[in-house]
DNA sequence: GGGAACTTTAATGGAAGTTC
DNA sequence: GAACTTCCATTAAAGTTCCC
């Protein structure tokens, strides 16, 4: 039998690496004799280096152990009422950074030693008995699809506030329904806090966008998306990849819950052009991956304004999303821990499930057919309280109160001070270029300690900020005090209170907001009418500069002075015509005296007049004052009714003019009860109808200008950054005031 | 295999700074 | 001044190891 014959070799030449060592130089910074630790993350080494601090800070011996976690635990509690709580697993947790990074920079720590302090710490071991140390305060909340479609409604039909840039509401909605819809964390899609600077995040080229035929026939979007787990970037090969889409051939749903127009931010080929595959999908102010922070602030600042005065994280929404995909017989355990980033199920039970499984035990246990419907998730709307009539701004009466404490004039006696102060500096100390520069380098270059006693860079802003925060906090002791624990119901009773411009007052300045509120509650498909022309809408919005306008007043004045102010175009066409007047209402000029009057005539008779009348400056444009005494005296004729004062000054003077400090009954009919007194009767117009209550008082008596105090028309016309104002969205005909009782019913028109 | 204990990573809200 | 950014303290989430 022949030798079997030698295969000759194939392919590339086989390669030897060790013989390939020319110029090879060994660092001894990497191959050395020392152990290895662990690869962790930035964030992790700086948390034990802050434990490892604490340690050198307070004690010196291992024998101090105890003593170490006594003095963490006290530090803690500093500040706190004796019967407040103290979280066990903040105090845990600082325990086991310490003695990871112990373990890591100085040697072991002798195991009984760890022992001994971890059942020191627990809440049931001495020290945690001392400190009122709990296991944790409380399950997770859920936030149902109640609460997201509320969220939807109100942001895109009733919300108050005009963003200063106008495409961060187009990338808010679309940033929490794509991570709501796939069940994401905050960190999986935006840049988090804790990867700062990273640019980890979702940017076009983790993405698949796809059109296929859908179960109708018809086309439709998909769009496939990563997401960057936390403490799992550096496997990118595990990250799952879940999609969004138009939901196919169901029933169509309101064009706000359709994930896919807030993405269309212009026609979309299917293959991403190269230009733009390492851009952000939702950007920052800076044109960089919007940050974890950003979206965090804003959406519980959304979902305040919506009335959720102890608002839900996305968290929650996250906790929901794999509660209900738990519950659905059709997904495995395998999907669901894929598309939740999970390496087992045990997550799953330890983080997200409701305590309520949402099972039929009872049938279970009768053995009869199980119901359909699950009651485990009326349960889960009871974790997210809602309250339709949240106060958004102190009421007068309690500002008042607040204003009269020690700690509130103290602070605004500082803030006195320092504006004298600095008005006698010379010019060239600290406004100075150079000397600014100076100081921001000592700033830097300052020890740890140095910095703790360091002035601070903005004090007067320091102060105005401590004031915001006290009234801060008066008005969450108000909504504690008429708290109602309602869930998200009945919408009809939603109102707002404290809110000087409420949407319905602010869409005739806000022509595509007013547009999309219109489009998106209705329940389309993105092709049909109603959807090409919202997506038209949004990539409009996405692309201008500002939400705020008022069309038909005229884009350029008469006078050879050229203004993009509204109020000057205003007072110029006045000059130009022998009448001409505008309807603030319609956005449209009217020249002739009886045509005016029955227009005015058809707004008092068929719309709704808002009740906030102050005169209020809106960017470069302004919403008008009307008087609440001539507005509901039927008396006059209809145009004197409906007077427009459009600057400040004149509808001050008007309002002062008419000298009233008290009537029994609110001058505006739709307003139910009786004032008693001046008071009650002053601040229920000031409240409910924004007209401010010095020019309700006789003028020697007229409270004094508070530091804050200061007149919008004195600010310059230019853009007018805007931030949570309070609002309302819809008509409140009963005050109650807030000094007395909450118990009162607001109404609807 | 599963739960407890331990370790690591991230979220979140507040405070102050920066930019426009 | 509004809208961010940056940093920090606290604590929640989740991966890994230990132990029965």
């Amino acid at each position: 039998m022949d030798a079997p014959k030698k295969s000759s070799r194939r392919g590339p030449r086989r390669k030897n690496y060790m013989k390939q060592q020319d110029g090879v130089e060994i660092d001894t910074s990497i191959v050395n004799n020392k152990p290895v630790n662990k690869n962790v993350e930035d964030i992790t080494e700086k948390n034990y280096e802050r434990q490892l601090q604490n340690w050198d800070d307070f004690v010196d011996s291992l024998e101090d152990l105890k003593e170490y976690v006594f003095r963490i635990g006290m530090a803690m509690r500093g500040g706190k009422l004796p019967d407040e709580r103290l979280s066990w697993k903040g105090l845990n947790s600082y325990w086991k950074k310490f003695t990871a990074a112990y373990n890591r920079e100085r040697g072991t720590i002798p195991k009984d030693h760890l022992t001994s302090v971890t059942r020191l710490i627990e809440p049931r071991g001495a020290l945690g008995k001392r400190l009122n140390i709990v296991a944790d305060k409380g399950p997770r909340r859920h936030a149902t699809a109640e609460v997201l479609t509320w969220a939807g409604e109100f942001f895109w039909t009733l919300d108050w506030k005009i963003f200063a840039r106008p495409r961060l509401r187009n990338d808010l909605w679309a940033a929490l329904l794509q991570s709501v819809f796939t069940a994401a964390r905050v960190s999986d899609y935006l840049e988090s806090s804790s990867r700062y600077n990273s640019n980890i995040g979702l940017h076009y080229k983790d993405t698949q966008f796809i059109v296929y035929q859908n179960e109708r026939g018809e086309p439709e979007f998909a769009l496939q998306l990563t997401k960057f787990l936390k403490g799992r970037c550096h496997l990118p090969s595990t990250l799952p990849t879940p999609d969004i889409h138009e939901r196919g051939k169901l029933e169509p749903q309101a064009l706000y819950t359709n994930p896919i127009l807030f993405l269309a931010k212009e026609i979309i080929p299917i293959q991403w052009h190269g230009s733009v595959l390492n851009s952000p999908i939702f950007c920052g102010a800076s044109g960089r991956i919007m940050t974890a922070g950003l979206f965090s602030k804003e959406l519980r600042s959304l979902l305040i304004r919506a009335g959720f005065p102890n608002p839900p994280g996305l968290h929650s929404f996250r906790a929901e999303g794999l509660t209900n995909i738990d519950a659905n017989p059709n997904c495995s355990d395998i999907q669901r821990q894929t598309m939740a980033g999970h390496v087992n199920n045990h997550i799953q039970a330890r983080h997200y499930a409701s305590r309520n499984p949402g099972i039929d035990s009872q049938a279970a246990f009768m053995r009869t057919q199980a119901r359909l419907m699950n009651i485990g998730e009326l349960f889960r709307n009871l974790e997210i309280s809602w309250e339709p009539e949240l106060w958004h701004s102190l009421p007068i009466a309690k500002k008042e109160q607040l204003s009269m404490s020690d700690e509130y004039r103290e602070i605004e006696a500082q803030i006195r001070a320092f504006t004298t102060t600095k008005l006698e500096l010379p010019m060239d100390s600290p406004t100075d270029p150079e000397f600014k520069h100076e100081a921001k380098h000592e700033v830097i270059t300052m020890s740890p300690a140095e910095v703790d006693e360091a002035p601070l860079a903005h004090p007067v802003r320091k102060l105005r900020r401590d004031l915001e925060s006290l009234e801060k906090k008066s008005l969450n002791m108000l909504w504690e005090e008429t708290s109602k624990g309602m869930v998200v119901g009945d919408k009809r009773t939603f109102v707002c209170r404290g809110i000087s411009r409420p949407f319905s007052r602010l869409r005739s300045v806000m022509p595509l907001r007013r547009q999309l509120a219109d489009l998106l509650t209705i329940p389309a498909r993105l092709r049909s009418t109603e959807g090409k022309a919202a997506l038209v809408a949004l990539v409009k919005l996405c692309n201008s500069k500002t939400e705020a306008d008022r069309p038909g007043l005229g884009a350029t004045c008469h006078c050879s002075r050229s203004s993009s102010d509204h109020l000057h175009i205003y007072k110029c066409t006045k000059k130009q015509f022998s009448f001409a007047e505008f309807c603030f209402f319609c956005n449209q000029w009217l020249y002739d005296a009886e045509a005016w009057e029955r227009h005015c005539h058809d707004h008092l008779t068929q719309d709704l007049i808002p009740m906030e009348l102050s005169w209020k400056r809106v960017e470069t444009t302004f919403l008008p004052g009307h008087c609440p005494f001539c507005l509901w005296d039927t008396g006059l004729g209809c145009a004197k009714r409906l007077q427009s004062f459009c600057s400040l000054s004149d509808w001050e003077t008007h309002i002062r003019a008419h000298g009233v400090s008290w009537q029994e009954r609110c001058p505006n009919l739709r307003c139910e009860g009786s004032f008693h007194d001046g008071e009650s009767y002053q601040n229920h117009l000031h409240d409910l109808h924004r007209v401010p209550k010095k020019l309700l008082l006789p003028a020697q008596t007229s409270l004094k200008r508070g530091v804050d105090d200061v007149s919008q028309e004195e600010l310059p016309a230019k853009k007018a950054k805007l931030g949570d104002g309070p609002v309302e969205a819809r008509f409140v005909f009963h005050y109650c005031d807030p000094g007395e009782t909450f118990s009162g019913k607001g109404g609807l028109a």
